[in-house]
RNA sequence: GGGCGGUUAGCUCAGUUGGUUAGAGCGCGUGCCUUACAAGCACGAGGUCGCAGGUUCGAGCCCUGCACUGCCCACCA
């Protein structure tokens, strides 16, 4: 591909002009592509899964925060010569595609149904091949560097494949069984779902309660005497009632008994009655059980085992019979007798109408109602009992709990670490069929002849017990998670052994958001330990991995990170009912990806939500302006006859060929190295805000506010030899830089540094070159501590001149007293410096301090007084000089009374308490001078 | 009912193991179209770090309590 380039840029960058363009190139270039590494590959090696997003899914800011955080660790990981696999892909999700195509078809007025369950599927694959790219797509915008030639479906035939196998080796183990269980069943959906995928909230509501009569029966004399006993009236009325409660008065209509605690002596007479259940006529036990809690209410619950689950697992400990009262669309069936075939809404207000009416209502109170509904469509779901298969989780779980408790996988930020146990210790059974069509089918036949269950890998010709042919298949699919819980290795060709396994396997990271640790993070972490278990990554590549200390090589993913949520910018959650939600693309559209990508990332403090505010979106799009005017200054300043200044050998990472010959140099080159020091380590514990802020400082306050301007008389020398190092200088630091930004702000750092070289380049992509690393001997204290002397100095006069209000463009001469030799050389050696930046006619150094004069600056090191006729607002300087003396002298005192102290000097570090004995040194002297000022002043 | 987090400048947020002067962006004020950049430059104002105690030579940071506020988990009728 020919890169146009041009070193004559616009004036104002133009993101849309650049962004389009390298990401196609990084695509079509495949720069970004990994083929199975030869053995003998001894490269550190870093893998990253993308968390597949939905297939129906479109990209919000969730995902653009996950991704960016991705690729600058990518990037990152590559330029610093790690063989570095990043595996895109999307996911299946079973209920979200299946409901999409279903309200496709409402729109042609035809349902699944009618279609059949091959048309259907196949129908959903026709959408998935023309619109489930789409994320993908906008994927491309973002700059994500991911290995596009390996992106994966999780329905595709391997992983498909894989699946089965799981499904089968799990059902071989004893660790998957089928059963009749109560679960949660969504009525919309049409399918049972798991713990999950329902979200609970409390609403206003009602609370009835219920008298349920009690029927007299032969124990009552029995019952007499213990009434008696409690000291109640001997003779009980002649109907007794039971008063029960429920948030659900239908239910009632599946009553199979009322509970009550046996410690509760309320109930004691009761022990063994029977109670008429209204509406229904139905004699049901009073039982004894746990499950009436004497603190709550009256004591009695009415116990409908079908449809509750507590009711159904005490149902179990009594023997009791479940009597299903609604269907699969939750409407009433035929056991609701008169109430059949009603919406459950509409057969409670019927119930609660008759009940008021038989004189079996006692009350009706508002009340905060605990409702589950469903993740998917908001249909608040209903327990329900169905048969499902599960998967026993305990032996699954016990090893993932270990791996994370002894740091086998890291969790980022550690606190979730918690989370991820406590959920772990407290984990159930996991239901993992569903009633749906799109998904992978669960690999279980059932014999027509003889009813018996075979679970197989690929379709049996014939029942393996009774010979017949009549085999159908178990019509239930997989829950989307049981699929995606297996991406990290069945993506790398599990269930063969592969080359791919040995090297990327175990990937390196994960970074994620919190909502799916438990969906799909723990889910990894099972069944990586479970599948993968024995299996050990290429030890050489391991090591060199800094992997070496790691034990379990079964894991999925050696470290977890999890990110904040992105917030609009009032911190609420974004929502589409709320109407909040802030598309990414439309952000990039307005200030470009390189732009809402520095926001992100800047923003991104770990454990910290972001509320994501576009008026930094809009900072950091001139930020990018800012590097972009840079560039133009650079190209404009390189003579014609040192068209690449820049060694077409990549160094090290760090300046190549740079040559520091004055003070701005040395510190130019100091400040970069200590910048590019820190940005690697924040970058190594994500913490990518201050990675963010640590470049931007770099690039626009050193570089191009301080270092540029500095520059400037260098570059308009009339020594061809001086320009020439100047100008080469600026090139050599200039694309350092744009290495070390370019992770964060891949586009417009391709596209300067690709014009840097003019189609030389030594990469075919800055994301090929390598990333800067520090050289501590280009680390210069000196030149810092003298560079801020004269930023001192220069902000000081600039000072002054506002204060005097002298005209913008009038030179003025400047008198300095330095009592110390070294700060007045220094001063001297760079007095064009501060001429030429503070806009300065003539220095004149004095012999005595200046602190007397009007229109002075003091510091402990020099006075400085700018030479002008117009007079100080004396007033004004006098609050001034005040209110600094007092800060001053405030510190001053505590300063002497912590150097009084003896513990301090004892305890503290040496370090600390001499650079607080220089510092009062300073201040001593800061106020003597302030304190002439004022007197002077009168 | 449990668990976790937040409270720092007008706004949005940083502040890694406690250590000398608490930072940024936006906004605000003043002056500048200075030949890279007005999406810019220069200078400036603005904070008793939620409240009350405690530990320490030293606390925005650690401990206790309180207030307000978010989130997650949980089968309480």
């Amino acid at each position: 591909m020919k890169i146009p380039m041009s070193r004559e840029l616009p004036k104002a960058y133009e993101p849309s002009a650049i962004e389009k363009r390298w990401a196609e190139y990084w695509i079509t270039e495949k720069l970004f592509s990994v083929p199975t590494p030869p053995p003998g590959e001894k490269r550190p090696v870093f893998t990253l899964l993308l968390p597949p997003p939905n297939v129906t899914g479109r990209l919000h800011m969730g995902h653009m925060l996950n991704q960016t955080q991705m690729d600058i660790i990518v990037r990152w990981h590559r330029m610093r010569g790690f063989l570095t696999l990043w595996l895109p892909g999307t996911d299946h999700a079973g209920i979200a595609t299946q409901m999409m195509v279903e309200r496709q078809l409402a729109k042609e007025g035809k349902n699944r149904r009618e279609l059949g369950r091959e048309k259907f599927v196949e129908r959903v694959w026709e959408w998935k091949r023309e619109y489930g790219g789409a994320i993908l797509e906008q994927m491309k915008r973002l700059g994500a560097s991911v290995d596009w030639d390996r992106e994966y479906f999780t329905m595709d035939e391997n992983l498909s494949r894989a699946v089965r196998e799981v499904f089968v080796r799990l059902y071989e183990e004893g660790l998957i069984y089928r059963g009749k269980y109560i679960a949660n069943w969504c009525p919309r959906c049409e399918t049972v779902i798991s713990d999950l995928e329902v979200k609970h909230s409390d609403v206003p509501g009602k609370i009835w309660e219920i008298r349920y009569p009690v029927i007299e029966t032969a124990l009552e004399s029995d019952q007499t005497a213990a009434q008696s006993a409690a000291g109640r009236p001997e003779r009980p009325s002649p109907r007794e009632f039971i008063t029960v409660a429920t948030t659900r008065p239908e239910t009632m209509l599946g009553d199979t008994a009322v509970a009550v605690n046996a410690t509760d002596e309320r109930y004691r007479h009761l022990h063994g009655k029977k109670v008429r259940l209204p509406l229904m006529n139905r004699e049901i036990p009073i039982i004894l059980d746990e499950l009436a809690n004497p603190e709550f209410g009256t004591g009695a619950v009415k116990v409908t085992p079908a449809h509750d689950p507590n009711d159904f697992e005490a149902g179990r400990r009594h023997n009791l019979p479940q009597i299903e009262i609604l269907d699969e669309h939750a409407r009433t069936n035929a056991n609701a007798g008169p109430y059949a075939s009603l919406d459950r809404f509409k057969a409670r207000e019927r119930v609660v109408a008759d009940l008021e009416e038989q004189g079996f209502l006692v009350s009706a109170k508002d009340y905060m109602v605990p409702l589950g509904t469903c993740d998917r469509c908001g249909t608040v779901v209903e327990p329900r009992i169905s048969e499902q298969w599960f998967v026993k989780i305990k032996p699954l779980a016990e090893p993932a709990i270990r791996v994370v408790e002894s740091g086998e996988v890291s969790i980022v930020p550690e606190n979730h670490k918690q989370v991820y146990l406590n959920w772990m210790n407290n984990i159930r059974d996991w239901p993992v069929s569903r009633q749906l069509w799109w998904g992978h089918r669960i690999p279980v036949w059932h014999c027509g002849d003889c009813n018996e269950t075979i679970v197989a890998r690929e379709t049996p010709a014939k029942c393996p017990k009774c010979g017949s042919t009549k085999l159908e298949q178990d019509t239930d699919v997989l829950d989307t998670w049981f699929s995606s819980g297996l991406l990290p290795f069945t993506t790398l060709g599990w269930p063969e052994k592969t080359r791919d396994q040995e090297v990327f396997y175990p990937t390196t990271l994960l970074i994620t958001a919190y909502e799916i640790l438990f969906f799909w993070v723990a889910r990894m972490i099972m069944f990586g330990c479970h599948f993968m278990k024995g299996h050990q990554q290429d030890p050489a590549i391991k090591k060199a991995s800094g992997w070496g200390d790691k034990k379990d090589d079964s894991v999925p993913f050696r470290q977890v990170y999890i990110h904040a949520l992105v917030r609009d910018a009032e911190r609420q959650k974004m929502s589409k009912t709320k109407g909040n939600v802030i598309d990414p693309l439309e952000i990039i559209d307005r200030f470009g990806t390189d732009a809402t990508r520095f926001t992100l990332a800047a923003m991104a403090a770990p454990g910290t939500d972001i509320a994501f505010n576009e008026s930094r979106t809009e900072g950091y799009r001139n930020f990018a302006n800012k590097i972009w005017n840079a560039a133009r200054f650079m190209f404009m300043n390189q003579p014609a006859d040192q068209s690449s200044a820049v060694s077409r050998q990549s160094s090290a990472g760090g300046v190549c060929g740079f040559e520091a010959r004055t003070l701005e140099d040395r510190w130019i080159l100091s400040r970069f190295n200590r910048v590019t020091k820190d940005v690697n380590a924040e970058l190594t514990d994500f913490r990518f805000h201050e990675a963010a802020s640590g470049i931007y400082n770099f690039f626009w306050t050193e570089f191009c506010d301080w270092y540029l301007e500095l520059l400037k008389p260098r570059l308009n020398s009339d020594n061809g030899g001086e320009v020439r190092v100047a100008a080469g200088n600026l090139v050599r630091l200039f694309e350092a830089a744009l290495r070390l930004l370019h992770p964060i702000m891949p586009f417009i750092t391709e596209e300067i540094w690709q014009a840097i070289y003019e189609g030389q380049a030594p990469a075919k992509s800055i994301a090929l070159a390598p990333y800067p690393q520090v050289d501590e001997r280009q680390i210069d204290l000196a030149a810092e501590t003298d560079m801020a002397i004269l930023q001192d100095l220069i902000v000081s006069v600039r000072n002054l001149r506002a204060e005097l209000k002298v005209e913008t463009k009038m030179k003025v001469p400047v008198e300095i007293y330095a009592q110390d030799r070294a700060t007045r050389a220094l001063i001297e050696q760079n007095r064009g410096a501060v001429e030429r930046l503070a806009n300065v006619e003539t220095i004149a150094f004095v012999e005595t301090s200046l602190a007397k004069k009007g229109g002075s600056r003091n510091t402990a090191r020099f006075d400085v007084h700018v030479v002008y006729e117009r007079k100080i607002d004396t007033q004004v300087e006098r609050a001034r000089l005040q209110k600094e003396l007092d800060a001053v002298e405030k510190e001053i005192e505590s300063k002497q009374r912590q150097l009084g102290n003896d513990q301090f000097l004892s305890k503290a570090p040496g370090k600390v308490v001499d650079g607080m004995r220089s510092r009062l040194d300073e201040l001593r002297i800061l106020r003597d001078k302030l304190r002439k000022q004022l007197e002077e002043l009168g």
